[in-house]
RNA sequence: CGGGAAGUGGCUCAACUUGGUAGAGCAUUUGGUUUGGGACCAAGAGGUUGCAGGUUCAAAUCCUGUCUUCCCGACCA
C-alpha cells in the first residue's frame, strides 16, 4: 500500500474518469502498454477468485466439470457455423505465424469456444448413454475490441464459458435457464446487483443461437450493462458440426446444446453500481477483505491482533493496517479500497474499553464494547449487504419509464438516462431506427411469452410484445 | 474505426505560444518527533520529457509517423 493520496474524479463531474480513478487507486488495476488489455492487481484479482469460487461450487452442485481447451482456432473449423462466424468475424484476432515460418493456415484466438467444444463433443458423443455432457472452462479468450474501459470492455477478457449437449431440445432450454437463474441468484444474493432477466432480440442474440438470455444490470448512470447470457443453440452446432448420437431406437438424433457465460464485467457493474465518490463499495458476501481494523497507534497493535483473529475465527476476513501512516490517513485508505467495514481501535477508546465501528456504505460510526462486537460486526455486515442491494433496487427501478408514444421517447430520453420499455412489432427495422435516431439499443423482452395488442413506438404497426432498450456499455 | 483531449521522475502538474539542454508539490530512502480524518523537521536519491524519424549549431518545445489513456460516436459481452 503506498502513501499518496489518491483524488477521484467526482461522479457528477465525468462518470467515466471517476470510474477508472476507482479502478486505478482502489488498487484493483493497472494499465499495460497493450492497448485494452489491463493488469488485474492483487486486489482486484482477489474480487475474482472470490467469484470464481462461489460460482465454481455453485457450477461444481449442478454436475457441471471443468476442463480447459486450447486457445487457437484453424480458421476452417472456426468457419463451420456460418452465423457464428459471420457475427464474430470483425473481432477477431489471427495468428498468421509461428517462429520464423508463416502459418499454411491462419489460426484465430479463441473469442468464444462453441467450435473447439464441437469438435471434441463429436468425438465423446455416440450413444444417448454419453449426455448429457456439462463442461465449463475458466480462462481468457481474445476479441479485438475498439473501445475498451477496465472490466467492462477489454481485447482479453477473463471469463467462464460454460458448454452443455442434450439429448433432447427440451432438456437443454431447461439447462439455459437453470444456468442464467444460477447467474441471477448470484448477482443477487453476492454481487448485490439487481438485474432484468430476459431474451435477446434475434437481432441481438449470440451468434448461432436460437435464443439468447441476457442478465441486464443498470449502472448509477442510467446506462445499461450487459452482465452474463445464456444461450439456447437448439442443434444447429450439432449439425454443423454432424455431431450425432443414437437413441434407444437405434434412430440418429442430433443433440440439443447450451452455453453460458460471465466474465470479470461483473466487477465492473459491482463498481459502477454501489461505489461512491470515496472510492470503491464492495457488497460484503464478494468483498475479499471485510473488516479493515486500523490501530490509531502503534500501541494497540496487540488489541488489533487480538479482534482480528476473533473475527477470522468466524469466517470473516480482516487485515489489520500497521502502515506507519497517520490514523487519517488509514481511514480514507480503507474507504477508497471498500472494506465494508472498518474498527477503528484507539487508546483513549480502550480506557472505557470501546472501539468504533463504521460502515463504508452510509459512513455511520458506532462504539461498541471491546469484549463483545462479534455479533454486531456479523449484523452490520449482513444489513450492508442488503443495504446495497436494496438501494441498487431502488434507484434501478426509479430508471424505468415505460412510454408507449415517439414523441414522449423523444422528449424522455433527452433528460433521462435509464430503461425505457416500449410497445414494438419485432420488426429489426424498428429497432435499428430506435438506434440510430435515439441512440437506444434493445435489451430484451419484457417477457419472451407475453401476449399484448398496441402499437409500436417507432411504426405505428401492431406491436406484440414490450421491449426493454436503454443505452449501454 | 471517425471526432475531441492528453502523454514530462511512482503520482499531479510547470516549462512549450516565442527552440538554448528540465522544475515544484506529493510519494519514496535515511534520521528524528509523531499518530482520534489524508502528520512534521532535516538530509538524500530519482527524469536522455511515451516511442521512432525529421528540421536545426541546438528540440520537452517545431514537423511527420506511431503507441497508449480519457471523453463522444460507430462496433461489440
Amino acid at each position: 500500500m503506498n502513501g499518496e493520496v489518491k483524488e477521484i474524479t467526482k461522479r457528477n463531474v465525468d462518470f467515466g474518469s471517476w470510474y477508472t480513478d476507482v479502478c486505478l487507486k482502489a488498487d484493483l488495476i493497472d494499465y499495460t502498454s497493450v492497448k485494452g488489455s489491463m493488469i488485474i492487481r492483487p486486489y482486484g484479482y482477489s474480487i475474482w477468485e472470490q467469484i470464481v469460487s462461489i460460482l465454481d461450487g455453485k457450477f461444481k452442485k449442478e454436475g457441471v466439470q471443468n476442463v480447459q481447451m486450447p486457445m487457437f482456432i484453424p480458421e476452417d473449423l472456426f468457419n463451420k457455423e456460418k452465423e457464428h462466424v459471420k457475427g464474430f468475424a470483425p473481432e477477431v484476432a489471427y495468428v498468421t505465424q509461428g517462429g520464423d515460418e508463416k502459418l499454411p493456415q491462419r489460426m484465430i484466438v479463441r473469442p468464444t469456444s462453441e467450435v473447439l467444444f464441437c469438435e471434441h463433443f463429436k468425438k465423446r458423443i455416440s450413444s444417448y448413454k454419453d449426455l448429457p455432457l456439462i463442461y465449463n472452462q475458466w480462462c481468457t479468450i481474445v476479441r479485438w475490441e475498439k473501445t475498451t474501459r477496465p472490466f467492462l470492455r477489454s481485447r482479453e477478457i477473463l471469463w467462464q464459458e460454460g458448454h452443455t449437449m442434450h439429448a433432447t431440445a427440451d432438456e437443454a432450454i431447461v439447462e439455459t435457464k437453470k444456468m442464467l437463474k444460477i447467474y441471477e441468484d448470484f448477482q443477487k444474493n453476492i454481487l448485490a446487483l439487481p438485474v432484468i432477466i430476459g431474451r435477446k432480440t434475434e437481432k441481438e442474440k449470440f451468434a448461432g443461437a436460437v435464443s439468447t438470455y441476457t442478465l441486464e444490470a443498470m449502472m448509477q448512470n442510467g446506462v445499461a450493462l450487459q452482465n452474463g447470457t445464456s444461450h439456447y443453440f437448439g442443434d444447429g452446432f450439432a449439425k454443423a458440426f454432424d455431431i450425432k448420437y443414437i437413441d434407444k431406437n437405434n434412430k440418429y438424433i442430433y443433440p440439443f446444446q447450451t452455453s453460458w457465460g460471465v466474465s470479470t464485467r461483473m466487477i465492473g457493474a459491482v463498481i459502477m453500481t454501489h461505489s461512491d465518490d470515496r472510492g470503491l463499495v464492495l457488497p460484503p458476501n464478494i468483498a475479499p477483505i471485510k473488516v479493515a481494523i486500523i490501530p490509531i497507534n502503534d500501541k494497540v497493535y496487540d488489541e488489533c491482533d487480538k479482534i482480528k483473529d476473533n473475527l477470522e475465527k468466524g469466517n470473516i476476513s480482516c487485515i489489520v493496517d500497521k502502515s506507519l501512516k497517520s490514523a487519517g490517513f488509514k481511514f480514507a485508505e480503507a474507504e477508497v479500497r471498500g472494506y465494508p467495514l472498518r474498527i477503528e481501535v484507539g487508546p483513549r477508546d480502550l480506557e472505557k474499553n470501546i472501539i468504533s465501528i463504521v460502515r463504508r456504505d452510509t459512513l455511520e460510526k458506532i462504539d461498541v464494547n471491546v469484549n463483545s462486537y462479534e455479533s454486531t460486526v456479523k449484523n452490520l455486515l449482513d444489513d450492508i449487504q442488503n443495504s446495497l442491494y436494496n438501494e441498487a433496487l431502488k434507484r434501478r427501478d426509479s430508471m424505468i419509464y415505460n412510454v408507449d408514444l415517439l414523441e414522449d421517447l423523444e422528449s424522455l430520453s433527452k433528460e433521462k438516462q435509464g430503461f425505457f420499455i416500449v410497445p414494438w412489432c419485432e420488426d429489426e427495422a424498428c429497432e435499428k431506427t430506435m438506434k440510430e435516431s435515439l441512440g437506444l439499443t434493445s435489451r430484451c423482452l419484457l417477457d419472451e411469452n407475453e401476449v399484448f395488442d398496441g402499437k409500436c413506438i417507432i411504426c405505428g404497426k401492431q406491436a406484440k410484445k414490450h421491449l426493454y432498450i436503454s443505452k449501454q456499455y
